[in-house]
DNA sequence: CCCCCAAGAGGATGATCGTCATCCATATCT
DNA sequence: AGATATGGATGACGATCATCCTCTTGGGGG
């Protein structure tokens, strides 16, 4: 096989892309460091002239997962102003996102395994919740400075445990019923 | 070493008591029978004696971690009362809860693992948050139906998502800013 | 009072997984 | 073109874990 520069960066890049994904998907125990390389073509001998341990891959892949997972949240916060929160709400609490955390915010699908994880972990994730509650607070755009913080941590709260619950839930139709009842409780509150 | 009938219900008891604490802690794959069984003053070898599999145990547990951490809310619920929700949401969101996990409440602590689990585990779990639902639509007691379910279905969430990421954050300023601004904006919107 | 059965002890087994040493193939440099 | 450095392949090792089996022991029914 090729061993060029540019092939090993492309084969880095592939194997922390579908670590991402899957660490959202299945939590990062399930992470299995062969069936990750065979997810990327590789086997599972190649795996540490990329990364010094598991534990080394968890901690990119995390900060990966956490990065692309607000992504679309960063775009509404450039966007700004009322509409853009509601179409933030929509699109975090729709059923699309609730089918695929591979894709979707990193903060809902990883903090339980962050919970009980230590080190570069938890400040990754914690950075990246402050970020999120900025994001939250300018978007909400309340004078009140207090307030407008008080509207963010509960906004991002809802938000979590709502996409939480109803992918957990075993009922499609209460699992729905989460996803909108939470987007409309919180929309409810917006015009202020 | 007794052999009696209730030696072994305490024996069984004992298990389950530590499992459903271990698995709100620890997660459920991080439960291993023998640690499991050590902790209950036991070897791995007679655990068989009281369950089928592992599988079967975790069912179990997860059943009396999700009765035994809604003790409180309906204890709450029982009581009814302006009063009794604000003091559902300070004991929910409290820096005592956030640190013991293991007592604690069981959608908030599995609801990750359920939502990667299958079987009865998830309908457990769908039964129990339709049960906090209920109890949260009576205490807040809107006489609007449909405003009412969308009040209890966004206190839940923000419940769960708060203290979920208290629990997994870094700063401990930042987990204490959590718990108290959900607890604050929650309570704030009560008095309606 | 004694025998039988089940609870529990403890070792064995097979599977899974992280990690590593070794070998091969190829891209790049001289 | 030949030498060399390195990405990737292969297989092995040790640890952990769920599960099974055998043996011991004490309790309760006859």
């Amino acid at each position: 096989m090729g061993t060029s520069q540019v092939a090993k960066a492309a084969s880095h890049d592939r194997i922390l892309d579908i670590a991402a994904a899957r660490i959202r998907r299945d939590g990062i125990d399930a992470l299995a460091v062969a069936d990750l390389m065979k997810e990327a073509g590789l086997t599972h001998g190649g795996f540490y002239r990329h990364f010094d341990s598991r534990d080394h891959l968890v901690a990119e892949a995390a900060q990966r997962a956490l990065r692309q997972g607000s992504e679309p949240t960063m775009a509404a916060g450039q966007l700004g102003g009322r509409n853009a929160l509601a179409a933030l709400i929509d699109g975090y609490l729709s059923t699309r996102h609730r089918d695929h955390p591979e894709s979707g915010c990193g903060v809902a699908g990883l903090v339980a395994d962050v919970a009980r994880a230590d080190g570069s972990l938890r400040a990754s994730f914690t950075r990246q919740v402050q970020v999120c509650f900025d994001v939250l607070r300018d978007l909400i755009d309340n004078p009140d400075q207090q307030a407008g913080q008080r509207e963010a941590i509960l906004a991002l709260s809802a938000l979590v445990g709502a996409i939480s619950m109803s992918r957990a839930v075993d009922d499609p139709a209460l699992s729905l019923r989460i996803l909108n009842n939470a987007a409309a409780a919180l929309k409810e509150r917006l015009p202020k």
